[in-house]
DNA sequence: CTCTCTGCAAAATTTTTGCACTGCT
DNA sequence: AGCAGTGCAAAAATTTTGCAGAGAG
């Protein structure tokens, strides 16, 4: 979660320019835990800057995923969701309402080593879902 | 990994019909360890089938994957991928030629408990991704 | 013989791209 | 002022759907 400022240097010091769109777009990813999606950030952001476009969130969220500044995850659903908290954290996904919460860090730092000694693999980095039925959902039924 | 006998049984259990483009598409994915998506998939059938349609693949790994016969792999391309393999493994991809490689089972039995303890959720499923680069680009570089 | 499945084409969805205009530095 | 960025619309890519004919039970 890093503040205006710090993503406007980052931006510039990455040859990127800062313009009131990619601020807006991280500061929606930064204010939110319910990792919302393209069309998603789209729609909250258009009040604010109606002339928004899709083009403008996809290119945004991939020049802040490669700056390392948010994470892009896959959860199998038709679309990506975007999340801010790039520290290291997994996800567990309700099969029943869709919803994404976080998981604490889990015990799990030796891994990587551990895939790199069975594979040969150089591993730079890890992505791990759970799949389930959230509380809510739970009481439903 | 199931006989094509085994297939159909458990196919007609379930109230689905046996059809040669189900069995088809079960012993590609069997006979594999790359991790094709529908396209490969698709590449791969036509020759013996070739009236095959995406249509038809999409709709056998829908039943499939419901059936709990593959897993479905989404590793952040535009596509998905599929895996015959659903014993409890996870997988690593390249990033540098996108290849994917299974990973033998990890020390983690306990980390749907740790989960299911630490969201509430009850736990049914589980994915693990790792990112690298392959052997083979290691020596490229 | 019935009813599901296949396969074609069209549609729906998500994401990417080309290009003129805007605006950051 | 120069050049990257925005935003529109069109294109691309993947997946889904409707429906008529084919084939499994």
């Amino acid at each position: 979660m890093l503040t205006s400022q710090k993503l406007a240097s980052v931006l510039r010091k990455n040859g990127f320019k800062v313009t009131p769109q990619r601020l807006a777009v991280y500061e929606s990813l930064a204010g939110t835990k319910a990792h919302p999606n393209a069309e998603i950030l789209y729609n909250q952001l258009r009040p604010s800057y109606p002339s928004m476009s899709f083009a403008t969130v996809y290119k945004t969220v991939e020049i802040l995923s490669h700056l390392n500044l948010i994470t892009v995850l896959n959860t199998g659903e038709g679309s990506s969701r975007y999340d801010a908290d790039v520290s290291m954290h997994s996800h567990v996904q309700c099969t029943n309402c869709g919803r994404v919460d976080d998981i604490g860090p889990l015990s799990v730092a030796v891994l990587g080593q551990e895939v790199a000694a069975d594979t040969g693999y150089e591993v730079t980095g890890q992505q791990f879902y759970f799949y389930g039925v959230c509380p809510a959902c739970r009481k439903q039924n």
